[in-house]
RNA sequence: GGCUAGGUGGCAGAGUGGUCAUGCAGCGGCCUGCAAAGCCGUCUACGCCGGUUCGAUUCCGACCCUAGCCUCCA
């Protein structure tokens, strides 16, 4: 029985598909007039995760993670560019699909981007308008009406009252109320548009989602999921668009992944403490530190993210890789680890727990190892390997990874010796401990440790070596 | 101001009404030519004040503090 927190209802609920044996999930992914953050890696990375996890578990999951390719950021953008939108959004889809794949992020089962789904959208803003939930303003935009919908603010926990004593909620005398929000955009000169009813013009942010997640997963499913900052209004606004349109439920639970803080304060382009994913992989030895370092807390919880913490997850991980180097190969079998690995992620996909999990069988591995029972400690090691792969890690053979490095920061300083150098030096050094001169091994020990570089003399007179 | 999460040992970070999180770091030991890795053992905890209880870090109440949202945002 998995349960999960629902962000709804304020406690973990257990998930009870609406079809037997299948899910749907749909998460709220990018708006593409940028490069992916690292905000959006722990986004991407969680979800994943749940996907990973839930199909493990023998679900039929369906899940759709949506692109927002035409909105106000994407055609200024471009504008300041010198390119079209189209242009622009097709460029950074293709290098989020790149730092997708680096991060071992699945692809969906569906991708599907607003200006795809148009004519689905102006079918339900007509049916918006139809069942009295929406108008046109005098402005020509089409709006929500939100005092229309008796459920609005139930998400957030807020008030229409508290909302509108907000002092910062802008007054628009095109609007009946200063919360309605925009379903279609009146098009402005020069600006990308498509014929409606109403004029030329495009889709709001809110109803993409609505329109994206009907068409693909019908009117009611199982999981929505995205950033905390979209429970309000986004995802307020997805509940008031889709239960007004279809009159019926919407989703069963919603999931809300934690921000990624830098120095305890939400990372922001104002603050300049802005990091993309392709500044920060060549700072580690290899993507799966930062997946490690996403998991290791609670993913409804805020991460802080530091070079400080990258070492951790890069020390902790490399624990375990440690303990899978030089194990004979042995056909994974679930043991008494895997049950607890369950219980940790079926109680709201607590990877934190699920992790100490790994790092419990690494310890009897290396005991195995220790007391010289290479069987079981094969079959531990078979064990580890198949549950890192439910969180997309561990994929890299034991004896590649003490071989990466970072390829750059400060990590990569003085790192520069290739594999073949550090294996002549390794032999020069054997050989002098074949003689026993322990003062020109030892040199040669301090000399590749100033590169980085980590010796382990094994039984038998071998010597196996790791960056640091 | 309203709403929502939190405050755990040197750091990070789970969890629980009364034996262990876990990783890193420290200390002692085993192993090693010495190290490293590993194993065994070990020390620093649960914001503050009350209450409930045989017993609270865990439940309840007040308080203090932090972050997020209330405007585009993963």
């Amino acid at each position: 029985m998995i349960r999960i927190h629902d962000s709804l209802a304020g406690t973990r609920r257990e998930l009870e598909p609406i079809e037997p044996g299948a899910l749907r999930m749909y998460v709220c992914g990018l708006t593409v007039y940028d490069y992916v953050h690292i905000g959006h890696a722990r986004m991407l990375t969680v979800f994943d995760t749940v996907s990973r996890y839930l199909r493990y578990r023998g679900y039929r999951l369906t899940y759709v993670r949506n692109i927002t390719d035409i909105d106000d950021k994407i055609i200024r953008r471009a504008a300041e560019n010198g390119e079209s939108p189209e242009a622009l959004s097709a460029r950074f889809i293709a290098a989020m699909h790149e730092d997708c794949a680096q991060l071992a992020i699945l692809p969906p089962d569906a991708e599907p981007r607003a200006t795809q789904y148009v004519p689905q959208i102006i079918a339900m803003v007509e049916q918006l308008i139809a069942r009295g939930h929406a108008y046109v303003g005098t402005g020509g935009d089409v709006l929500y009406s939100v005092a229309s919908f008796p459920g609005y603010g139930r998400l957030s926990g807020k008030r229409l009252a508290d909302l509108r004593a907000g002092a910062r909620v802008e007054v628009d005398e095109t609007k009946r109320d200063p919360l309605d929000f925009v379903l279609w955009k009146r098009a402005k000169p020069g600006e990308p548009w498509w014929d409606s009813p109403w004029g030329r013009g495009r889709p709001g942010w809110h109803i993409e989602c609505s329109a994206m997640s009907t068409a693909l997963l019908g009117p009611h499913f199982d999981i929505h999921g995205g950033g905390m900052d979209l429970k309000f209004p986004h995802h307020e606004n997805e509940i008031a668009q889709s239960c007004g349109a279809s009159g019926g439920e919407f989703v069963n639970l919603w999931m809300h992944n934690g921000f990624v803080n830098v120095d305890e304060e939400k990372m922001s382009k104002s603050l300049g403490n802005f990091f993309t994913l392709r500044e920060v992989l060549p700072k580690v030895r290899h993507p799966e530190v930062l997946r490690y370092f996403f998991l290791s807390s609670h993913y409804r919880g805020p991460i802080n993210y530091s070079l400080e913490q990258l070492e951790q997850a890069d020390a902790a991980l490399t624990r375990i890789y440690t303990a899978l180097r030089a194990l004979p190969a042995a056909p994974a079998a679930a043991g008494a680890a895997t049950e607890r690995f369950h219980e940790s992620m079926d109680d709201d996909f607590n990877t934190p727990e699920a992790l100490a999990v790994l790092q419990g069988l690494t310890r009897e591995i290396n005991t195995a190892k220790d007391a010289g029972d290479e069987a079981r400690g094969a079959a531990l090691g078979a064990e580890l390997k198949a549950l890192g792969k439910v969180l997309g890690l561990l994929a890299v053979p034991a004896q590649e990874w003490f071989r990466l490095r970072p390829t750059s920061g400060a990590a990569h300083a003085g790192a520069g010796l290739s594999d073949a150098q550090i294996e002549q030096r390794i032999a020069a050094r054997s050989a002098a401990r074949a003689r026993r001169d322990f003062k020109a091994s030892d040199s040669i020990r301090d000399e590749l440790a100033a590169a980085g570089v980590v010796l382990e003399d094994k039984p038998g007179g071998v010597t196996v070596w790791r960056r640091a």
